[in-house]
DNA sequence: TACTATTTTGCATACGAATGCAAAAAATAA
DNA sequence: TTATTTTTTGCATTCGTATGCAAAATAGTA
């Protein structure tokens, strides 16, 4: 059956050229006559030669590897980011090796562990928290670390969020400018620095206001804990009239149990507005008003980190980035009626 | 500032044996007393130490490393088998290095191309078409292949998919019973096996009750085409009572359409039926009828055929392997109404 | 105890490409 | 032409780990 593999060594025999030689012409920096240059190329190309990127990597210490560790690929915005963040570090050489993990310090580490040894030249944390004894062996083992859409209470790290705090801000101005008073949250997983972020951004634009949320329930990124959250949240008299739900993941899962279990119209009988800007909430049977996420700004702030920390390692500067994200209105927010 | 990167040679003077001891030591297979392998392990512990993966590669010649090829992450669908997949994958040993293409002959060609320069021990083609010169030389490259939901008109290479003309057989079935006779498709990129296979059962099952489609557009898989599509068949009184589309990505666009642009039920007006279960077809926005594909199974199979090539390289056998995929009834279909 | 069978260990080498160094070749100056 | 500078080239080594081989240590047998 199949070709063995060929090495530059077999395209240096063939070239009646040494192995340094080939080397020599395939590295764009090195010296190389035109002639041999040449008799490199065209054996390369009769050959089939490829280089062997991990004997590289042996080598020169840099595997042209990113790993990346997501914990949610169901919600909507990390297959996103990962587009995104894929195709823009492909455009610089570089490739994605993906890590599943299980939000818990104990798999998060281990799977950190696991990335180092393939030997990256940085990671990718999306959404994943990171313990501060992690962090710091992160720190120790050289490779460059950048936190997405996650926080760090201490700032070791580099990291890349919207500002989730005015876009919770944002969130609250809308709801408060649509008239609203009796408001309820629906939060994220509270061990999340987002999730946290967004409420006290939220809580903290109504307290201008001396209004203060009269409903609150966790639903923790779940779809089917949101749908929970949303049933408790509306199975007496007195619910709220607007709901600030942490994700659009999770808002669709309380627009579907009200409008198809508990028979509430949206945004007629209530007002929902979200967070992410997903791709779904500007389909026409959701319509969510939301805080969107600035995905592209927040993909390329990340890379270009990355690639600075990559080529500037002596330069130990943490950056932490906030970007603003935008209110974007739709149909599931809407006036508060004038009640009873 | 920090660490440098601790090696087997420096285990191994910690411990006051040789390299080879520690290799031994970490090596599952191999011999070694109890008296050096825990001298080992807690210099290994001590230095903390990770053996460098590449280093390994390079002379096991496996890298433990699958190349995962993607053209669509817009499509609900591969976030979820790029989840199952990795996880899978993860629980093995191995880790996903992801490359994401345009579904162009060159393109491909060009990220396979750069694949083989990582050494992955295998490759998976998720919904990407090859032509057979490429098949070709990735047989040659001796690594093994397999398409996912995609298979290949020369069967050279292994490929799993749901049996998509079963599918769409069993869409015609459905829609048949329910009494339609105006009966449209909505077709995906006709360059893709899954959409031909798709189209084919479903115009055999017709064809057996004398049926032939009334109205047929292309959605090429994208969701503003999909719209165009719907917006085209529906534009004039003729237009059929039930829809097959050929994913569930472009049936939501179509019921979008339907609903709020057309003023048309669904299902009530129009029976809409979908292909591939995505997680928002259950929701009750759109409750889509639909043809479920098997992920898991599809997935477990993929893995399945890769360990297997990967660790029995010699028997080059190439497997073609296709799911059953199954009707999931839901409330996007009804009987027809007796028009006029 | 002496001798053989078995296990453990270290030495040396290999994997494939990149690179410092010095020799060879080519280009330039005198 | 010869001397000198510059470029090109090959040799040898390096990265970190695994492994065949032979030596050393241990266990087993008589």
């Amino acid at each position: 059956m199949a070709s063995e593999k060929v090495t530059s060594m077999d395209v240096a025999k063939k070239a009646g050229v040494s192995q340094s030689a080939v080397s020599r012409v395939l590295t764009p920096g090195a010296s190389a006559s035109k002639k041999t240059a040449a008799k490199v190329i065209s054996a390369v190309n009769e050959l089939g030669y490829r280089p062997n990127i991990i004997a590289r990597t042996l080598i020169t210490g840099k595997s042209r590897i990113i790993g990346l560790v997501v914990a949610y690929l169901n919600n909507r915005f990390y297959p996103k980011v990962l587009e995104k963040l894929s195709n823009k570090l492909q455009k610089e050489g570089y490739q994605v090796l993906i890590f599943i993990a299980q939000n818990t310090d104990d798999d998060i580490s281990n799977v950190i562990e696991g990335i180092l040894e393939y030997q990256v030249d940085a990671i990718v944390a999306a959404s994943v928290g990171m313990s501060s004894d992690l962090a710091a062996r992160c720190q120790a083992s050289g490779v460059p670390i950048v936190l997405f859409n996650r926080g760090q209470t201490n700032s070791a790290l580099s990291s890349v969020t919207s500002d989730n705090f005015k876009g919770g801000w944002k969130a609250a101005k809308h709801l408060l400018e649509l008239g609203h008073k009796k408001i309820g949250y629906i939060a994220g997983w509270e061990g999340a620095s987002t999730q946290l972020d967004r409420e006290s951004g939220f809580v903290a634009a109504l307290k201008e206001k001396k209004i203060t949320i009269t409903h609150r329930e966790v639903g923790n990124f779940v779809r089917n804990e949101a749908q929970d959250a949303a049933r408790r949240m509306f199975s007496n008299q007195n619910h709220p009239t607007a709901v600030f739900v942490a994700s659009d993941h999770m808002a669709f899962a309380v627009i579907d149990v009200l409008r198809s279990e508990l028979g509430f119209r949206v945004p007629e009988d209530i007002s929902l507005i979200g967070f992410d800007d997903v791709s779904l909430a500007s389909y026409s049977a959701y319509n969510l008003t939301t805080i969107k996420q600035p995905i592209t700004q927040m993909v390329e702030s990340t890379v270009n980190i990355l690639l600075d920390q990559i080529n500037h390692p002596q330069v130990q500067k943490n950056q932490i980035i906030k970007i603003d994200p935008t209110l974007i209105k739709r149909n599931s927010t809407s006036s508060v009626k004038d009640s009873k």
